[in-house]
DNA sequence: GCCCTGCCTGAGAGTTATCTGAAAATGCGA
DNA sequence: TCGCATTTTCAGATAACTCTCAGGCAGGGC
């Protein structure tokens, strides 16, 4: 298969960068990494990525610097920076249109979903249908909403990513490892019981009816299908 | 045949080293043992494993160190550990993503799995095609999902194990003394009966048919098998 | 055909994973 | 600061699963 483009990943810490990067390959995207500024604009000019994964935060120069560096040098690459949650909001202001960011510690999912939109955006692609659907249950990732048998549902912040996960992941067995590693921060240290009493809310939410959707595979983990097939 | 990969297993029980070294080999792996961590570090400078099947308790430093100090070398290579059950489980939170652990006793197949697994991830290649199918008994090994004649069938784990085992050895003779090894933890001390209940499980649920599948070798073992064509 | 031995399978005891209600902790906006 | 929504922990109940036992059945050697 061929990559889905190719992503320069900078981040300063070793861990970060190693998570960012087998994640992304096992996504479908081929990733070079650097590891301070100066690195990341050398390694930008050669293998051109296709968008940019960068830390705010270098012990060189700042990632915007980087991004206005490349861009200098007539070379505007898409980014997705990854900043601390307090960063002040005006920095973010700073942002270049059609660039994205994602607060650390973020979840994988997340910076999966910002890059995919991020990529779909400067390709001026039309956008993915932004609509998810298992049966009579559809999710709309742009409206952050959700429906089951044509009726909303509410759900809590968390309640829509696990249920989002589980959805882009139809057919699929997802363990709780799995889970938490994709809806939780990497740095969640809690227990794996909080994925259980979620599972418990969304059942409750969206599962009500006899068609059963969300199955669980005991010592396995979970799987979201439809019936049938 | 060319070995699809060259690993060093490294633990101090002389009995672990052997078990998975002799069914690494027969999985078609080519394998270098090492009996503690100084030894081991050696040999992976020299041989340079493509993954590394590390016991985390080792005589003389534990099995984060020996992947700490490979990487420190610059030799980053991915490792499958091998874990006591109860290890805290913040100390598998310092595991290098992309790498994976199994829990002491373990199963041959659990342990394939893994190794697997990780080779294909740190490889970046597209997963196998997850189905394996006996005429028409289906086993989709990513949904943990089991069809006979298109009906789908409901399994607990270890009837999925089993299953799964008899078919990725379709039409090959299996003992129970080899499917209690492979299916069972290597340590299981009870009764082979155990093998014949759940082969007996098996047959009730996805041997229905006329057309029989599951075939008993009187003081040999089972094969599964389509009948000759 | 008879007998020995290995295999099959129903029943049951013990163990374990999961579910879920409730409470505690956290975060966020007014 | 308070109050509400949300997240996380905890623990008892429950359901599912694993394994053992033992009687009966069947294959194959004699």
């Amino acid at each position: 298969m061929t990559a889905e483009a190719r992503l320069l990943v900078v981040d300063d810490e070793p861990n970060i960068r190693e998570l960012l990067s087998v994640s992304l390959r096992y996504a479908g995207f081929e990733v070079v990494t650097a590891s301070d500024g100066r690195e990341a604009v050398q390694i930008a000019e050669r293998t051109r990525p296709d968008l940019i994964v960068l830390d705010v935060m270098l012990p060189d120069m700042d990632g915007f610097a980087v991004a206005g560096r490349l861009k200098a040098a007539g070379r505007r690459v898409p980014a997705v920076f990854l900043t601390a949650r307090d960063a002040s909001e005006d920095k973010l202001a700073g942002l270049a249109l059609g660039d994205d960011y994602v607060t650390k510690p973020f979840s994988l999912d997340e910076v999966l979903a910002r890059i995919r939109a991020v990529l779909r955006r400067t390709r001026g692609e039309v956008a993915a249908p932004p609509r998810l659907q298992v049966a009579d249950l559809e999710l709309d990732q742009d409206a952050h909403q959700v429906w089951r048998a044509g009726r909303p549902v509410r759900l809590s912040p968390t309640e829509f990513k696990l249920l989002h996960y589980f959805m882009i992941n139809q057919g699929r067995v997802l363990s709780k490892a799995q889970i938490l590693d994709h809806v939780w921060h990497y740095d969640f240290g809690g227990d794996r019981n909080v994925v259980e009493s979620y599972v418990s809310y969304l059942r409750r939410k969206v599962d009500t009816a006899d068609l059963k959707l969300i199955h669980t595979l005991r010592g396995v983990g979970y799987v979201l299908r439809a019936p049938r097939q």
